[in-house]
DNA sequence: CTGTTAGCGCATTCAG
DNA sequence: CTGAATGCGCTAACAG
């Protein structure tokens, strides 16, 4: 392998024609008789020639590459959010560049700059951890933005968001619509925005149900399986009188779940539980858990959409996407 | 954002200094002094320059990228293989274009193609549906290739495989040694060319134990759960005195760990499964799945080493690799 | 419809 | 140690 290339050059002289000529029969814009253009095209498939795509995006400063920037695509979440991203990307014809910040700020501004370099048209930046200036310094210099998962103040970047605040409020509702009065909420980390934007939502529902006080019944706990079920534990001691709990995320849930077991209520006729995110253990356990389905690749395709739009001018209208949870309805709340 | 890019003309007239001179300093290859060499650089920092990797790219002829085509990347095999793959390629400085094929093969060229017209420096190809002939063909104009999991021929790739035979051997010998004396083979499909080399394994392992004749123990079946269930309970009722089953992956072992309990086999005593690959489902099912892990994350991993190691020069050593699966013994068969 | 001229932004000679 | 000329492969703007 690893001839010498063979290059425009090579295919205008072997066809007898200009360097030119050749790139309008590749790039097929009209200005070109059909017969040439067949011609030309059948020449330089037969030489194998590659156009370099390099050469063409110095010459007209458009690359055709992309980049996504996600903390970890090993992580099931992201590696959705980019198969949807590469999709949406490649169906443009648009190439992307995959890259890792493992949570970490510093090699995320590395891979800024790298992408900067490599003069991409655009770039998704996934959750990303830089503070609030650093963010809006670093992507001063990129042609094209959109965030996913994070919100910055006035910069002129595109945005795509979960829409929180309504898979609060449609959890908590449904709850309160199954006859549930007593609904707890599993709250997750008080650092959280998302977890803040959740309890909103289950604030709202609750309020407007008159379900009396709900604060009471915000308890905040590590959001991992086993916080849930502290978290749970200490619930049920506190109002033995619950009746459901909305869970900040699927793992609490099912921490919530083996609480409840634990003590002897039945699930979900005693006690109703609601997660968040579907993740894949989600429809394992048993009973399975009935929750808020956030719809990972089209959050991956819709922010890549979103970019491609802007990058094509339209940087005026488009410039902020929620995205809506999905109540699934499975064992742990009917 | 997006204004005008500086180059490294305006650094150098900024500098008072040639565009050679800046690129010196850039590049930091001695034959510059300390001292301009640091102010050229404070310069170009100041004044936000970026140097441009494409047209370094065009007057290098290298442009440090590289390719990694995995049939989907939402796929958790995938998601870790590529996690490993862009880690090792990052440590080296190059950045990865992330190419799905959805198991295409026409799109597998057409990405194949595109990764030749932004003259990657190489490509790791996993899991290639393309026929041989086709492949190669596919292959001849690409600079560097690492084929994962997937071989071929003389062609002069480098590749890297996951040693089925040892796994099946693996496996098998651990059921043979723990007491077992009839291990049945859940073969998956026959077309499966690592199924092959598994059954391999458990043949080598089941002669050298003397077990008896081994080919009418060997089962294929879909390598689903439920193709799994119904191939174990086929077995089970042909064999009423098998003791051990060694699945051709988790999938197949989950369900024939089903199939098992309901025909009232008591799981491990009475009947020990083996599954491969080690999912995250094997670890959450009841009881929990002793299995062959299979390291994605050291296969990807391996895999961009040993491209990059071809791309430094090294073609001739380093060809081919085998990564070991490791036993991982949970609660399926101690 | 086709060819010519002139860069895109950088690195690689080679002189000084 | 520094600068000037040349080319990487392609497209844009203009002529013909």
């Amino acid at each position: 392998m690893n001839r010498n290339r063979v290059t425009i050059k090579d295919v205008a002289r072997a066809a007898g024609v200009s360097r030119q000529t050749v790139s309008r029969a590749i790039n097929d814009r009209g200005e070109i008789s059909e017969e040439t253009r067949d011609r030309v095209l059948s020449i330089a498939k037969e030489m194998g020639y590659r156009p370099s795509s390099i050469a063409r995006g110095l010459a007209t400063q458009r690359t055709g590459t992309l980049g996504l920037v996600v903390p970890d695509v090993a992580n099931p979440f992201f590696a959705d959010v980019a198969q949807g991203a590469e999709h949406a990307a490649y169906a443009e014809g648009y190439s992307v560049f995959l890259c890792n910040t493992n949570e970490d700020p510093q090699r995320e501004l590395a891979v800024l700059q790298s992408l900067e370099e490599k003069r991409v048209d655009g770039v998704v930046l996934c959750s990303s951890r830089l503070e609030e200036n650093e963010l809006r310094e670093a992507l001063t210099h990129q042609t094209a933005v959109v965030l996913l998962n994070r919100w910055l103040g006035d910069s002129n970047v595109g945005t795509v968001l979960i829409d929180d605040e309504y898979g609060g409020r449609l959890a908590t509702e449904h709850l309160l619509q199954t006859g549930h009065h007593m609904v707890g909420f599993l709250a997750g980390p008080p650092a959280s925005r998302s977890g803040r934007r959740r309890a909103k939502g289950y604030r709202a529902a609750m309020i407007r149900a008159g379900s009396g006080d709900p604060e009471a019944w915000i308890l905040h706990c590590i959001p991992t399986v086993e916080g849930g079920r502290i978290a749970a534990r200490q619930f049920l001691t506190a109002y033995p009188q619950v009746d459901a709990f909305f869970c900040y995320n699927d793992l609490v849930a099912v921490g919530a779940l083996k609480a409840s077991l634990e003590l002897g209520r039945s699930i979900p006729d005693e006690l109703a539980i609601i997660g968040f995110d579907d993740i894949p253990l989600a429809a394992l356990v048993t009973p399975a858990l009935t929750t808020c389905h956030v719809p990972r690749y089209e959050l991956g395709r819709q922010a890549m959409q979103l970019l491609l739009d802007r990058i094509d001018g339209c940087t005026d209208m488009c410039r902020e996407l929620l995205v809506q949870p999905e109540l699934i309805i499975r064992d742990s709340a009917l």
